[in-house]
DNA sequence: CTGAAAGCGCTTACAG
DNA sequence: CTGAAAGCGCTTACAG
């Protein structure tokens, strides 16, 4: 910018002037500064520029894992509502390890990002507190965070269970079996809580040997479902705690000599090709992504009130063909 | 940092060597000024450090949408290379559209990222000219820039679509069509190159009505296969061009009367789960997205050579059923 | 309409 | 071992 200055014979205010499109600079100075600024292949330093203004217009996400379908069209909507207000996206995936989140969060702290948006990993947050009191506006997406009252935006985990609980007791099932992933994780923990709520309602008995939390590895879920089939009283139908757990069960029901009914938590794609198709409670990742990036910047534009705002959204339940199954005799 | 030099009663530079661990100062020393740190809630603005030191360990990553599988997987390979260099990933959708394409890239190198990696969108790259110029690393991904001479990761689509069109013809197909995408995407274009060279090589004659390109939307590719599966002479097997298509023709070809072989370019989950189940030439999303990445970094080490570098990754055909059909009497 | 000075928060290159 | 000065590339708050 100097150099512009110097080569167009005016003062470094009026290159900035120019630059930003401000007002109050004669036709001639800024045609002769703009001829300066393409001889020299001027491009202006937005890092330095912000150092300035202190605001970066930018934005961190971190998720558990970019390649995971869910969190992938969370992100693209929180993308798409940082555009809209002129921001760009830092993002990074945790991996599920709460070390992985904070060296993310604290990594993007310190590049002095605008505002944050987490799903969180592991169950302590209060490493964000002097963020947060810094100014750092933090949204939490899909699970609320770990000892720290902030902004959270969730699906309605438990309900959603419920009503696919429900379904499958409609339609004749009384033992009635569920797979999730580790308890730790919040959605996982609520949806288990989904279960034992819609039995209970429907004045059934959960045997232990019906549910089981863990890693959502395919092994762990053929194992434990294989389980639940075996004995002398097995399940008729099963509620799929995640997606990954959904397209395991479907394999291993596939070679199953009777049909066994099935729901599964969050929709996936090609559900409704399977034979049978895929009954489902659908949640809107893109729904979720778009309502924590617009609480971002409401935040951010001081137009949210200052209390910790808690959004739960809806959940769908999708009927194709598995959910419906009658019980095997 | 200012007001940690004060109360510990130091100056600015000790500060900054106990806040870089850098050696030269007394433990004593050091324990002062950490608790001065402490107490005062001091976190180091990285973006401060980084314009004085010309390196901003970010990188900036342009796909054309986060929420498609394929730049999924990809992304976050290039992720985890960037993390491994200790850098901070910029990333953005450029919706196949050039001028949002331009705007994200423009906007990270304003931020002076180190490097870029680019799934180009559009056929025109020269505006990065100026920037590869002033030293942003750039590697293309995915597609080669257009009317720029830079590194790019490609994968064999020519010679995919080759072997999964010569695998059908084995299978004793004649008459076999092809969906592709929009003509101008440089993936697209190899492909049908490679499908023409199939037939070719098989001394088959190719009907005018038998491939057609255009955007992969559902309506499209349902009335082009529509299309293709009519007529005296209507088609035997398909040839589908990406996992759009392959997903849209799946669907359609599940209510045609008489089986229809198809192999689709690019796996996707559950492919293995369908009745029949499809056979694909997969490519390696992970694979690109590191080669690029540690493309990138060598650049940025001085460890490539001068002149821009073109890999090439192999596919895969899998096998699983649709391509074996054979061809319906 | 225009520009010189000070400063954003840090590091570099020195000198002591 | 320690620190004062200059500077990274820009904007802010003034004064002319």
């Amino acid at each position: 910018m100097k150099d512009v200055a110097a080569r167009a014979g005016v003062g470094l205010k009026t290159v900035s002037r120019v630059v930003n499109e401000e007002p109050g600079v004669t036709p001639d100075t800024a045609a002769r500064v703009q001829a300066a600024i393409d001889a020299l292949g001027f491009r202006r330093n937005d890092s330095a520029r912000l150092l300035r203004t202190r605001r970066t217009a930018s934005v961190g996400l971190v998720l558990e894992d970019v390649a995971d379908p869910f969190y992938a069209g969370l992100s693209r909507a929180v993308e798409d509502v940082a555009r809209s207000h002129g921001a760009l996206l830092f993002t990074g995936s945790s991996a599920e390890d709460p070390r992985r989140e904070q060296e993310l969060v604290l990594a993007f702290c310190a590049r002095r990002v605008d505002g944050l948006v987490v799903v969180p990993a592991g169950d302590d947050h209060r490493y964000l507190t002097p963020e947060i009191d810094a100014g750092v506006a933090t949204v939490f997406v899909d699970r609320p965070a770990g000892r720290l009252n902030a902004d959270v935006v969730l699906t309605d985990n438990a309900g959603g269970v419920r009503e696919g609980v429900a379904h499958l007791i409609a339609h004749g099932h009384r033992r009635i079996g569920f797979i999730g992933d580790l308890p730790v994780i919040h959605t996982a923990a609520e949806r288990l809580r989904g279960y034992r709520e819609a039995m209970a309602a429907a004045g059934l008995q959960v045997a232990p040997e019906w549910y089981t939390m863990g890693p959502t590895t395919p092994d762990r879920v053929r194992a434990a479902l294989a389980s639940m089939l075996s004995g002398p009283e097995p399940v008729t139908a099963l509620f799929a705690g995640n997606n990954r757990v959904t397209v395991t069960a479907v394999r291993v029901l596939s070679g199953q000599p009777r049909p066994i009914a099935l729901v599964g938590f969050d929709d996936f794609e090609l559900a409704d090709l399977l034979d049978p198709a895929v009954t489902v409670v659908a949640q809107d990742a893109p729904g979720m992504g778009r309502s924590a990036a617009q609480l971002l910047f409401r935040r951010l534009d001081g137009l949210a009130p200052p209390e910790p705002a808690r959004v739960v959204l809806p959940v769908r339940l999708i009927t194709r063909g598995s959910g419906e199954l009658p019980p095997a005799p």
